[in-house]
RNA sequence: GGGGUUGUAGUAUAACUUGGUAGAAUCCAAGGUUCGGGACCUUGUGGUCUGAGUUCAAAUCUCAGCAACCCCA
């Protein structure tokens, strides 16, 4: 237990979310506070897990024939002008820098692409032939809010990727644009073990400039969604005011049809939030920088031969990405804190006791079980462990998006569900206008998403009781 | 957007009410003893968010700025 107040992380999860949240940010070195309000440091370990998800997602936009490439950070004011509905989405929170034109245009920082990718677009696409194009840009973004910022999951800048695709059909616009939220849910689920709701924004929270947004989403233990990533199918409203057209194979001027998707360092927040617990992050073994620590016991007498076996081990296991923690000053109790505050998802005892029944010691961060395991079982044993880890945390997780989830029947209902922190799933007639009051009512429920599969509608919308379009999703939401 | 709380070594704090030498801890550095759940001794480095004002004198009182956190929209 610790005996100092500074040392782990001080309050309850369950107690006071807020607070914990941002001691297992800073305390496990993932991110730091930076001197520009609403800005954060992303810490090297913190970096090393967008890493993780960015290898993983390039891997992804490979096999699907998506090329990397990198626009510029400023933005011609008139870009925006082009597309009415995204200029107006988006300008409340633009930031503008002071440098202009020689016209005297002025220059935004992008909070999105969408404009200053087309511009080129409109270039380089002639011919059928030229399509599908589809482009990715890992990048930095600027959202200048007002609200308040809270580390990874909002603020004023932040690192995303976005794909921007051009296609000649709308079929195959459709398709791949549902083809990518796949891809984010199995990143989420696979990779970060975080279940996710999938299906369409209601009109009023889909994309500025979309024809459709679809989206995933995650629900946070302290009874929150957050969206984890969206893809949009943008018709050909952009195509249109940028000027982007191909000659077809019919040889007829034709408008394609766009697509763009995103999902941002928000995803590191999220993880954060689903796994970690009382004593500091919790981190499933795929995204894990380090899978193993080996921390060796030993008293001066044995130090060598401890560490000697220490070696072996961590050799034996290197393919695992193992870490052997022999730094000389440190008690062992004081690396197993260290190394359970930064969420590393096994840790190998190796002392004189082990050494002589040719043993370790094996210790899970999920869930604290201690197992003796015999070095000759050892590498497969790991390789499972690490493995029951990652669906152990899914489940947990799942578990409760499961039991949160409340059918809600009529408006009294959904009220109460939002009241006790559960999603309300509810017949929607998808109006503007009993969103806003449905939002207004609940103390701010929000539409997160509209199934795919939204079963056979049967009722009247939980606003204004007229016969319901579909079952919509709501809850609060970061 | 509205309201509230807070800001003192790297961290977490004491002194603030009643203005008067910023003090313990921990971290960090050096040396020594330790090492199976946050060990200990000795020595050392390091601090009042920024800027104005009041005052002989400001960590302390006033104002503004900046930042963090919380609640509400």
């Amino acid at each position: 237990m610790a005996k100092e107040e500074n040392k782990g992380v001080t309050v309850k999860k369950s107690e006071d979310m807020p607070e914990w949240y941002s001691q297992v940010c800073l305390k496990a070195e993932l991110a730091d506070y930076s001197p520009v309000k609403g800005t954060m440091v992303i810490r090297p370990y913190g970096y090393a897990i967008w890493q993780k998800i960015m290898d993983h997602f390039n891997k992804v936009m490979e096999s699907k024939g998506v090329k990397n490439a990198y626009f510029p950070l400023f933005i011609p004011e008139s870009f925006f002008k082009k597309e009415a509905e995204h200029a107006k989405g988006f300008a409340p929170e633009v930031a503008w820098v002071d440098a202009k034109s020689e016209e005297g245009e002025k220059y935004a920082l992008r909070p999105t692409s969408e404009t200053i990718m087309y511009y080129s677009y409109a270039k380089w696409i002639r011919s059928w032939r030229d399509l599908p194009l589809r482009i990715n840009q890992w990048c930095n973004i600027v959202r200048w809010e007002v609200s308040d910022c809270k580390l990874f999951i909002r603020s004023r800048e932040f690192l995303w990727q976005e794909g921007h695709c051009v296609y000649a059909s709308e079929g195959e616009c459709d398709n791949e644009t549902l083809m990518f939220l796949g891809e984010y849910k199995k990143l989420c689920q696979d990779l970060l073990a975080i279940p996710v709701l999938m299906g369409k924004k209601t009109d009023k929270e889909k994309f500025a400039g979309a024809k459709y947004t679809t989206t995933i989403e995650s629900f946070m233990p302290d009874g929150k969604a957050l969206q984890m990533g969206t893809s949009h199918n943008l018709g050909q409203g952009f195509a249109k005011v940028f000027g982007i057209s191909y000659l077809g194979e019919d040889e007829k001027k034709h408008i394609p049809w766009q697509s763009s998707w995103g999902f941002s360092t928000r995803l590191i927040g999220a993880l954060v939030m689903t796994h970690s617990d009382d004593k500091g992050l919790v981190l499933p073994p795929k995204i894990a920088p380090t899978k193993v620590v080996i921390i060796p016991i030993y008293k001066e007498k044995d130090k060598a031969d401890v560490l000697r076996k220490a070696n072996e081990v961590k050799d034996k296991l290197k393919k695992y990405s193992v870490e052997l923690d022999d730094r000389d000053g440190y008690t062992p109790g004081w690396k197993f804190n260290e190394h359970e505050m930064k969420g590393i998802p096994l840790r190998i005892e190796i002392g004189p006791k082990d050494i002589e029944n040719k043993q370790v010691i094996l210790v899970r961060r999920d869930n604290s079980k201690k197992e003796a395991v015999k070095l000759v079982d050892l590498d497969i044993k790991v390789s499972e462990t690490l493995l029951n880890i990652q669906q152990n945390l899914f489940k947990k997780a799942d578990d409760y998006l499961s039991r949160s989830i409340i059918k809600v029947e009529n408006f009294e209902q959904l009220d109460n569900t939002i009241k006790h922190k559960k999603i309300a799933f509810a017949s929607f007639c998808g109006r503007v206008e009993c969103e806003d009051h449905i939002k207004d009512k609940t103390g701010g429920a929000t539409s997160r998403c509209i199934p795919f599969k939204s079963p056979p509608v049967d009722g009247l919308c939980v606003n204004c009781n007229t016969p319901a379009k579909y079952r919509v999703y709501f809850a609060k939401a970061y």
